[in-house]
DNA sequence: GGATCATTACTCGGATAGTGAGTGTCCGAGTTGAAGCGG
DNA sequence: CCGCTTCAACTCGGACACTCACTATCCGAGTAATGATCC
């Protein structure tokens, strides 16, 4: 199992564009972040589709985020951007092979199929309980507050 | 996200095996599952070298469950198909571009990095309380107890 | 008849090709702000 | 001085190559049962 690292990204950017003030570019994300600006465009263009973030054109536009950082969940982003269908899924093995089940015995979800959407579940859960606003500071040893001006003082430029 | 089509196949597996009485060859669980037998020849290596299966060479070898199935657990069997390095990977993009924060001041884990790890360890641990004894019969409408003796009996052609 | 030994068939194990999703990149369509011009 | 027009620069969005892990496959090394042979 392999999470997209353009994941990674978009989260990183959810939470500098909860801390700016005006629109932001991909351009100057990926400059704030140090990859590629064209890969994280891709990411961004995904959090558009889902309507997490709202893309300004023209001369000054940018990203910026549609909602409140207090109502983006970590699950929205990730569901966003790696999609949401669930990693594990159930092919129906158990109708295979000459010891296979019959269609008709299959309403009911597999057993083996049952366990993995649990733990699914709960890790999406987990995900779900934290918001973008939740994410403090990146290092220790600074206030969220404090790192959030200077963040505003960087994209001011 | 996607989890490998093997990781499946592996469990199910398991299930046969703890209900099989002497050691089952891979061929014929391949037969079973309908599925490619080389390929899930490559799942069950898998297992064996993480010791949670034993495999027995010679005219009537196979494998055979190492340990009781009450004793492993699903996630035993994922993080040996799957490999046990985690889904998501912090690669420190605090530390990239001009705002990057210095090596020193990342001692701590980067807070996305701690909520991922933390939705991760939930998905863990839901994996890890249940045991391939604790997997029922595949299908609704038929005791576990009785599939079990529907299993051995093919098994034993 | 019993023990020994070569045979043989069957098993696992790692090394070898094919494929699809993720990764990285590019250029075009559209919009906005600003500058230039005329009244 | 004010409004309009034109322009230009900047933005996003989707379409196009490249790479690596997963999928699928093959053949060789090793082992235990089996059958024949000899005592």
């Amino acid at each position: 199992m392999k999470l997209a690292a353009g994941v990674e990204w978009a989260i990183h950017c959810c939470v500098v564009l909860s801390r700016a003030d005006g629109p932001v570019p991909a351009q100057r994300l990926a400059e704030f972040h140090g990859v590629s600006p064209t890969y994280l465009a891709k990411s961004l263009q995904a959090l558009s589709r889902a309507g997490l973030v709202a893309a300004l054109e023209g001369r000054v536009g940018g990203y910026v985020l549609s909602r409140p950082a207090a109502e983006i969940s970590v699950l929205d982003v990730v569901l966003a951007v790696d999609g949401p269908e669930p990693a594990f899924r159930c092919t129906e093995i158990r109708q295979n092979g000459p010891f296979g089940a019959k269609p008709e015995e299959c309403q009911e979800m597999c057993s083996v199929a049952r366990v993995m959407a649990n733990a699914e579940n709960a890790w999406r859960g987990a995900l779900a309980e934290v918001s973008i606003a939740d994410i403090g500071a990146y290092v220790a040893g600074i206030t969220p507050a404090a790192q959030a001006e200077a963040v505003r003082a960087w994209l001011a430029n």
